[in-house]
DNA sequence: TTCGGCATAATTGTTGACAATCCTGTTGCC
DNA sequence: GGCAACAGGATTGTCAACAATTATGCCGAA
């Protein structure tokens, strides 16, 4: 328990960094197709240039930011087909992993699924989205990685943060937010019966919502663009 | 259609040589537990320790390589329990894609499996391992990409990759190899035949016969490993 | 006005030098 | 002989200057 965490390596950094922006994302801070420039972040984290570059590297690979060669970086506005597809693959991965998830000694999953959703729960109240994302996030990892293969989880997480950038529009919605809120208790109340067909139906309803969402909020604009030609 | 490819920069550098680092692992020219010392592989492949860097940190992500700060990077011995996890996940994965492909308008799908199958056969008729590695990539790569869905195959080949340092064993095996040729054929078989079962258990089958030899190699070690302590 | 070319500024890409860290073999002390 | 402290070398990590590239604004000519 000391104190001494200090020295964090450029890989800790690199990480911080991208989680970082990988929030302002989200929270809808930083918009689709705004250029992100190197120095400049640099400065606002208080890191080197070299950090953030390769933290937009990752963000490219995650497929949150477009980068073009000798021009720099931008947050990437997701196509609408992408999105379904994208969707569609998350769908089957969470499936898959709900039905692996254990329903015979759940106690301190259910006390780590409760504590969570406690904090989740007070951040909708009090409308803090940053804190809810947290939460959310946690919750779902808490969740999938009961089903005992972590490279699941891993590819789990990794379909879920290429939609992050669709998600500014339901992060901060009062009412998507309840309504994820509930869908957590009631994931939880079906571990508590050990409603195996219960737990996957909810986690697969989970996912609609804020892909609709999306997809209704944008989809006009890429119909237009197409038909416009440009 | 000029001949200015020149100048590659960093960033396609890097994948340059993690491709050249994969294939050398998988081949077995570089053996697990082996040290991967960034200015040796800068000078062998001819190019700036920080690409080398960056190959590393790549291979890392993927999981081929493990990297402990300020001590330098390994190729990695794979666990047996992981390599049933990833292969439990891949079986999911390719499942799924192969029961997406669409078996109506297959021509021009067919006309590149079998163009891609008679390099394979042709690289395992002469023993050379490397153009059957890559090859066999492309088979299935092209096999795939037929679903449909780009996202799904990205994951499709992220997990193969992770257990490419597993294949050492399977990769210059001439039985090996043989069965792959013969199962790859059934799979073209069944495409032409539209019989989706039968591709599906196909695709389900091909992947036992290298998680198996591979386990069947190294699990001894490791459970000696474990139980003797360190 | 509008277009093409040119100078300038803004930004990214690359490099090599330097600093920090860790392993190894050796010395000196108990 | 065994062990701790200590140099020396090998390797990785950090940085800031420099080079290369692209965007922008300006000017003049048709």
């Amino acid at each position: 328990m000391t104190v001494v965490a200090l020295k964090a390596q450029t890989a800790e950094r690199v990480r911080g960094v991208a989680a970082m922006l990988e929030e302002e994302i989200v929270l809808g801070w930083l918009m689709p197709r705004e250029r992100l420039i190197e120095e400049e972040l640099a400065e606002r984290l208080a890191v080197k240039r070299h950090v953030v570059r390769e933290a937009l590297a990752e963000l490219e690979r995650v497929g949150l930011v477009e980068r073009v060669p000798n021009r720099g970086a931008f947050v990437k506005l997701l196509d609408p087909v992408e999105v379904r597809q994208i969707y569609l693959v998350r769908e089957a991965l969470e499936t898959l992993a709900a039905e692996q998830i254990s329903l015979s000694a759940p106690d301190e999953l259910l006390l780590r699924l409760e504590e969570i959703q406690g904090a989740h729960s007070a951040a909708v109240a009090s409308g803090d989205a940053r804190a809810a994302f947290r939460a959310n996030m946690a919750f779902h990892e808490a969740l999938f990685a009961a089903c005992g293969n972590p490279h699941l989880v891993e590819l789990i997480q990794t379909m879920a943060q290429k939609v992050h950038g669709a998600r500014s529009i339901t992060a901060a919605s009062a009412e998507h937010l309840s309504r994820a809120r509930d869908e957590h208790f009631g994931m939880i109340e079906a571990i508590k019966a050990g409603d195996r067909d219960q737990l996957v139906a909810l986690c697969r309803q989970h996912l609609g919502p804020s892909r609709d969402a999306y997809i209704a909020a944008v989809e006009p604009r890429f119909v237009r663009a197409k038909s416009t030609g440009a």
